[in-house]
RNA sequence: GGAGAGGUGACCGAGUGGUUGAAGGUAGCAGUCUUGAAAACUGCCGUGCCGGCAACGGUACCGAGGGUUCAAAUCCCUCCCUCUCCGCCA
């Protein structure tokens, strides 16, 4: 959420940006509602501060019937102004919540995910001189995926994964695992890409897989209920990504300056309901409701962030490009990157069975939207306390399994390893 | 699942109705001393919101939410969590 100081200073400009990002949010209602729930608070806190005095004037004991009667007096008054008070003070948080993150100013404006703006493309599309299949075929054909199965068991969108697909995937995992945990990796995707960010490495991480609802909610991370499964008779929901558990990591807490930059590598199995999109990218492993995640995520000092978001979008590059798989960089427009984003960049694998770019990562720059609302704070080396930057994105999914399949699937119906896959999954070239 | 104990500031830890926003200690910051450092000593040292240029004032917060009372960290209720022992189990 945004400071409302912020916005009571920049009304113009929040309405503004929030329209820019297809969000219908009146800000003179919310600062009609500000400026209510002060007043009333005002009321409040003098009728307490009456309350306190006459407190702390009976603080002997012994108060008279007269003094208890006062007493009660005010009281009542407490409870009825903040009777006023409470419905005011509801709906001025839950405007406040809808105004999403403002856009940084090289954001492209734009209506729809078509508004995206193409950064930069890498990799030579591969060349087949036979018919080239997609994902799901090639798997399907080698025992891979059996979707049938999957759907007997847990419904549509289910599947079991099977055999070297499986081993595959694991030295997916590995082969990130071991580079985001190396610090020489790490200086040299910095010095390569000219950024000014530490080195110090990513802590792995094996997350809850669960969160309660109130966490959900202090995350900012609108997992709307369409959208997010539910343990029946427990106030637990399944994650939908392991940002979702790890961001609220430090809610409440102040950290110390000196542990900056906390980056986490984590691994959890995610799952989306994926309401509304049925008939849409249904084929193979693309959006499942259940799917494997790797996921960055860091909590930065504010002037560090912007260069972090740069960061894990070239340590993204760096995973592609060591994959050999072509990729393009998508800079998302003010109606694609979401809510609490300042900043949205997409990697989208070239898929040659489909023809076409597919989006298999994404990074978010969020600044303190969502540490505002999980108050997580840092405390500096001069005693102050601000509120810090969260990053996140994607290190893998396993979407990019379907990329590897497509663009390194033989005549026969094999497939070949990337070179930097091969240590991971016991020296195999070909599988 | 059963029995018991407990959740207080960055951390440890006092505090069972009013003079406690909270003793004491650690860490941190500033200083004295020292060639320098350490030690010792002195002072400062929670967060949010409202008002104020500021000093400061008001208010709220002692796991969360309700309640009792003129007055709650302290009493009552519900929930969450942690620890110990027993049971069960990957």
């Amino acid at each position: 959420m945004l400071d409302i100081q912020f916005i009571r200073d920049n009304a113009d400009v929040v309405q503004e940006k929030s329209k820019q990002k297809g969000y219908d949010v009146n800000i003179a209602d919310l600062l009609k509602l500000d400026a209510e729930r002060r007043e009333l608070t005002g009321k409040i806190e003098a009728l307490r501060a009456e309350r306190n005095q006459l407190a702390d004037a009976l603080k002997g004991g012994n108060p008279s019937q007269e003094q208890i009667e006062r007493g009660r007096e005010v009281k009542q008054q407490v409870a009825d102004a903040e009777a006023l008070w409470e419905p005011v003070n509801d709906s001025f948080l839950t405007l406040l919540k809808r105004v999403p993150n403002m856009p940084l100013d090289d954001v492209p404006v734009g209506a729809s995910e078509d508004d995206n703006v193409v950064s930069k493309q890498w990799g030579d599309r591969p060349q087949f001189d036979f018919e080239v299949k997609n994902h799901a075929d090639i798997a399907e054909a080698r025992g891979w995926l059996d979707k049938e199965r999957g759907a007997k068991i847990a419904g549509s969108r289910f599947v079991y994964l099977k055999g070297d697909l499986v081993l595959l995937e694991f030295a997916l995992w590995q082969f990130a695992f071991s580079k985001l945990t190396d610090e020489a990796v790490l200086g040299q995707i910095i010095r390569d890409n000219n950024l000014d960010v530490s080195s110090k490495p990513f802590t792995p991480v094996l997350p809850p897989a669960v969160a309660k609802k109130a966490v959900f909610e202090a995350t900012g991370r609108l997992n709307k209920e369409e959208q997010t499964y539910k343990l029946e008779d427990e106030d637990l929901w399944l994650n939908a990504s392991a940002e979702h558990t790890i961001a609220p990591m430090y809610l409440g807490e102040i950290l110390a300056e000196e542990d900056f930059p906390l980056r986490y590598i984590g691994y959890t199995t995610a799952f989306r309901r994926e309401a509304g999109t049925y008939g849409k990218d249904m084929e193979g492993i693309i959006r499942l409701h259940q799917f494997n995640k790797l996921e960055m995520e860091s909590f930065n000092l504010p002037e560090h962030s912007l260069q972090e978001h740069f960061f894990m979008v070239a340590i993204q590059e760096y995973l592609m490009q060591q994959l050999g798989l072509p990729y393009q960089v998508l800079t998302k427009c003010t109606a694609d990157i979401g809510g609490p984003n300042a900043r949205g960049v997409d990697i989208e694998a070239w898929l040659p069975g489909q023809g076409k770019y597919r989006e298999t990562h994404t990074a978010d720059y969020i600044t303190d939207y969502q540490a505002r609302r999980m108050q997580t704070k840092v405390r500096r080396r001069d005693g102050s306390v601000e509120l810090v930057h969260t990053n996140d994105a994607t290190a893998f999914s396993q979407r990019p399994l379907a990329a590897i399949l497509e663009n390194y699937q033989n005549a026969d119906g094999s497939v070949r390893v990337p070179d930097a896959l091969q240590p991971y999954i016991g020296g195999k070239t070909i599988i």
